[in-house]
RNA sequence: GCCCGGGUGGCGGAAUUGGUAGACGCGCUGGACUCAAAAUCCAGUGAUAGCAAUGUCGUGUGGGUUCGAUUCCCACCCCGGGUACCA
């Protein structure tokens, strides 16, 4: 999860370097995570949106770049990924002039450079960047090698030397020294040749150290009209200024359409009147028309819930002291580099400020696993709503064309229509049925299709309880048995680990076992009875109230303390060791739990089927692994 | 491509983290009840051989460590999710 964030902020270093551009009094500006394989630099690529591209092209080249900068520039992203395949782009007809050797090398416009990041220009070392290769071979530019691949194979090594492959791991620097300009690296390992070169660039003044992210905001550069509104004026006289306290909150005005304004403001720009404000010297202003959509005000709803009816403040700093931090947060992996890492970022940024006690806002992360549902598709992959669909003889079929489809499993979508209403499964079995058989499909995390084959197993499971619990002739006077305790009791355990381990599933199957030896033993007492319904009460909470009202109890279970095990019912006297030959288990045999090994080594080799195991072998060694096993090695 | 997860019966899933693989549930099979069915209750249910006692095989595949491996190590295959020309 901290991988995940750690990838979407990107931090890198590297430096940035300026290249000469021939005939033009200009440098382009490009950034590199590896300064060090400069000297492997054949060419320069920049964005197709790049500022200097006009400038760059010569006159002619001027028409094909145009050309090519227009196609980019109608590509949507989507497409300009999709492409990654193969690798297009142009000549500008112009070079540039490598400061560390000065040679020529050509100026490229291709799309493979994203404005958006770094410079928008690179430094090309097809020799050891895959899409630079890639991109060097489709359009026959010279490939130097500058690092030996030393331990790779002799082939490899071969075919890398003649600038026939690509290497972008570690290597012995080649071809990598100029004495005029007083650099030289052959012989060094990366880590001193990165610092070797930054340091030689900055004494020359031709670039520097820099740290880059590849960090893209997703929440407020997409502006939506829902979303709470700036309480910030712009003025005519330039002055920007925020609503009084007592102006506050600011509503969202009423408009007529939703859409972006008509240079891509936020829909916000749209309010008319709303927008334009005069204050008592009729100074006109503007309002602020950003909002913070989606989850922007949800980043901190858990310090507004420490203090829900304050009036005065967001929420106090007792309350914030008494709460904080949140102990669970339970969400999907989907959240991580959005609600999550905003959340930490909004919470790092007021513990700056002094305005909340914790660095960190959530003690304990937990990602639940998604519920998929079944979804389909056509032959080319196009999906199909799930209301479209028809099933005949265990095939798919589209109502709307006819057309064959097959089934898959996708998360549960309102595009995809395939969402399932539980409320089916509250009618036919009821709310605790429902809650019950969501904790008893599988462990939390785990994503899984949405299937309801087995709630009626847990149906079935409440309605034993009921029939059990409710029938007066099953509860006996007096002391209950030594075996029902046992059970309850690891009961009243398993389930108290399984919850604090949020291992759900296996808490309601103890229940289960426990039911199960109700309905052998036939009867139990009172006690144990309502203990029982104290454990069940958080699993299914309708089914036990009621039963506990049914035993005469008018106060709410739900306030009860939560049962304690009693670990003296618990210990055992005997344990039934399995007794393995060679690791494999043959028979058991049940001796007292605290029997010395001596004893238990005597006790197994004279029991009668260990004859049979040892017959015509020498027993090598035994090995007595208490209250565990027993493992006699034979030869 | 890269980064995370994960492969256990017909199915969903257990297994105290190296010590009895398959708890619990669904499904299925048989029995009881019923004129009958449903519901319910009881019993059985990994595969295979056997009337049985019992044997052999078995946690994606192949190897390794170990007295003992679903669990640890190495290599590979497959599935799911995230991300993607980030220089």
């Amino acid at each position: 999860m901290k991988d995940m964030q750690r990838n979407w902020i990107g931090r890198s270093t590297g430096a940035e370097v300026d290249f000469k551009i021939d005939g033009l009094d200009k440098n382009l500006r490009v950034y590199t995570t590896r300064p060090d394989t400069l000297f492997g630099a054949t060419y320069m690529v920049v964005a197709p949106e790049h500022e200097l591209v006009n400038e760059i092209t010569t006159p002619e080249q001027f028409d094909a770049v145009k050309a090519y900068v227009l196609g980019a520039a109608l590509k949507s992203d989507l497409d300009r990924t999709d492409l990654a395949k193969g690798k297009s782009g142009v000549f500008t007809g112009r070079y540039a002039i490598n400061p560390i050797n000065g040679t020529k090398i050509q100026i490229w416009v291709a799309d493979y450079v994203l404005m958006g990041y770094g410079t928008g220009a690179i430094m090309a070392v097809p020799a050891h960047d895959t899409r630079d290769f890639e991109f060097a071979q489709t359009f026959n530019i010279p490939i130097i090698c500058i690092l030996d691949p030393k331990n790779a194979p002799e082939e490899m090594r071969n075919k890398v030397l003649k600038g026939e492959a690509c290497w972008t791991e570690d290597g012995a620097y080649i071809n990598s020294s100029n004495i005029e300009v007083g650099i030289e690296i052959n012989g060094l390992s990366k880590e001193a040749g990165i610092a070797t070169v930054t340091s030689w660039l900055e004494a020359n003044n031709l670039g520097k150290a820099t740290i880059n992210y590849k960090l893209r905001d997703w929440l407020f550069s997409r502006q939506r009209y829902w979303g709470e509104p700036f309480p910030v004026i712009h003025w005519e006289d330039g002055e920007v200024s925020v609503l009084e306290d007592s102006e506050l909150p600011l509503p969202l005005p009423e408009v007529e359409k939703y859409m972006p304004g008509e240079t891509g403001e936020s829909p916000l720009s749209n309010a008319g009147d709303w927008l334009i404000v005069t204050d008592k010297n009729g100074r006109k202003g503007r309002r602020e028309t950003n909002t913070m959509p989606q989850w922007a005000g949800s980043c901190w709803y858990y310090l507004r819930f420490t203090d829900p009816t304050n009036n005065e403040e967001p929420f106090s700093k007792i309350a914030e002291n008494y709460w904080m931090p949140v102990d669970l947060y339970v969400g999907g992996a989907e959240h991580a580099v959005l609600h999550l890492l905003y959340s930490r970022f909004w919470h790092k940024v007021l513990f700056d400020l002094g305005i909340v006690s914790t660095n960190e806002p959530f003690q304990k992360l937990f990602n639940q696993g998604m519920i998929l549902a079944f979804a389909y598709e056509t032959a080319s992959g196009s999906k199909v709503p799930s209301d479209q669909v028809e099933e005949r003889e265990g095939k798919y079929f589209s109502t709307v064309t006819g057309e064959e489809l097959h089934q898959i499993v996708a998360k549960m979508s309102k595009s995809l229509k395939n969402v399932v209403n539980p409320d089916d499964v509250v009618t036919n079995y009821g709310a605790d049925s429902l809650r019950l058989f969501e904790m008893f499909i599988g462990p939390l995390d785990a994503t899984k299709p949405w299937t309801e084959n087995g709630v009626k197993g847990v149906y079935n499971f409440l309605r034993r309880v009921v029939a059990f619990f409710g029938e007066k002739g099953n509860i006996a006077e007096g002391e209950e048995s030594k075996e029902t305790l046992k059970i309850l009791h690891q009961t009243i355990r398993k389930v108290s680990d399984d919850v604090r381990d949020m291992k759900f599933n296996t808490a309601v199957s103890q229940m289960m076992v426990f039911t199960n030896h109700c309905y052998k033993a036939g009867k139990v007492n009172h006690q144990t009875a309502v203990t029982f319904f104290q454990v069940l009460a958080p699993f299914a909470p309708h089914v036990a109230e009621e039963l506990w009202e049914l035993y005469g109890n008018t106060s709410v279970l739900s306030f009860h303390p939560w049962p304690v095990f009693n670990e003296a019912y618990l210990t055992e006297n005997t344990f039934e060791y399995p007794v393995s030959f060679n690791g494999k288990v043959r028979f058991k045999i049940e001796l007292p739990v605290d029997m010395p090994t001596t004893e238990i080594e005597k006790a197994v080799l004279t029991h009668d089927h260990t004859d049979k195991w040892i017959e015509g072998k020498s027993i090598a060694k035994i090995i007595i692994v208490t209250n565990k096993i027993v493992n006699v090695v034979v030869k």
